[in-house]
DNA sequence: GTCTATAGCTTGATAGAC
DNA sequence: GTCTATCAAGCTATAGAC
């Protein structure tokens, strides 16, 4: 077994970068081989799928970095509130403070394939549901709960269009440190 | 003064879906040729500076269109709620009850050309200040009031981002009825 | 003002040397 | 496993007929 010039987490890392910037119909393997370092004959090796299999191995590692960084706080056994908010710490690291785009928002716009959309659905689903298990625990009925996951989601990625459109930051951490309030609907 | 095919509405309402729905860096002269009705080179003479000229038209025309239709509830003389509810009910007309992206998230991504950048930043600026100065008038200290128009904006900026991404458009349905008590601070 | 035709480059993807 | 070389198709943009 040759070793990969290139190994998998910096491969990873710049599809990730790529796809995160670009959505997927403006990133190129061009773009793509830029930033992982690979030509592009090399990147078909890797993955025999093309930019398709690309985007769907960079949703599977965020969908195993996002539930082991930023949704493991909220399995702890502290309290609800506490939870949360190291939950908004890993956000701020996830997200670099506002400078990322979030993959879920980027790959979500038309233009790729129905496979990678429906990964991103599938992944909101997931965010949805742990958020709305502490809304539970923190003595919410299960309607309120999820009303309250939402609310997080929307305000993380409102946050981070802000971010990127108004080219101010300040909104979206405010987002991230108001985040325990408003998941155990603490005045 | 030959009478052009398409008229500017048509162009710039097939430019604005398209924009719309790609992004900048995926909008290819193809679509935007599909949606328009125009081949490809008379789109170029309508629009001699080329992709980029295109999207400052359509940005230009998206600026009067909000201001006409989703801004100018905000200068109506009723009560500060009140002004807030037409403007969120324009809001729902003109994003498609969440159909559409907003043209402002999907022209700020990575890919586009800085003077579009920054067109979209002082789009969002104009926005800001309407929904600021409603909320002074409902009695905020200038500070709170620009806060309150942030959150409005992130609100109505994540809602549309998790309509598209997890399909759900309720959530901003939800966002935008909140919207008088958030921007007046009525309980 | 719109069209067809085309230039020159980039795209996603493949073949084959090493 | 990575590379160079290549393909057909797409891209942005231009030239010139009508």
């Amino acid at each position: 077994m040759a070793a990969n010039k290139i190994d998998d987490e910096q491969l990873l890392a710049g599809l990730l970068s790529v796809f995160q910037t670009h959505g997927y119909g403006a990133a190129s393997l061009s773009l793509i081989a830029e930033a992982t370092g690979l030509q592009r004959a090399s990147l078909y090796h890797r993955f025999p799928g093309g930019k398709e299999q690309m985007a769907e191995a960079v949703l599977e590692q965020a969908d195993r970095q996002f539930d082991e960084c930023v949704l493991a706080p909220l399995r702890s056994d502290a309290r609800p509130g506490l939870r949360v908010r190291r939950m908004a710490e890993q956000l701020a690291a996830h997200y670099d403070g506002g400078r990322c785009s979030c993959l879920l928002e980027t790959l979500s716009m038309a233009g790729g394939p129905p496979s990678v959309r429906a990964h991103v659905k599938r992944t909101f689903g997931l965010w949805l549901k742990a958020m709305a298990a502490v809304a539970r625990e923190a003595g919410a009925s299960p309607a309120v709960a999820r009303k309250r996951a939402e609310d997080a989601i929307m305000q993380v990625q409102g946050g981070l269009v802000f971010a990127r459109a108004a080219r101010d930051r300040k909104p979206f951490e405010r987002v991230l440190s108001g985040l325990p309030a408003l998941l155990t609907g603490a005045r």
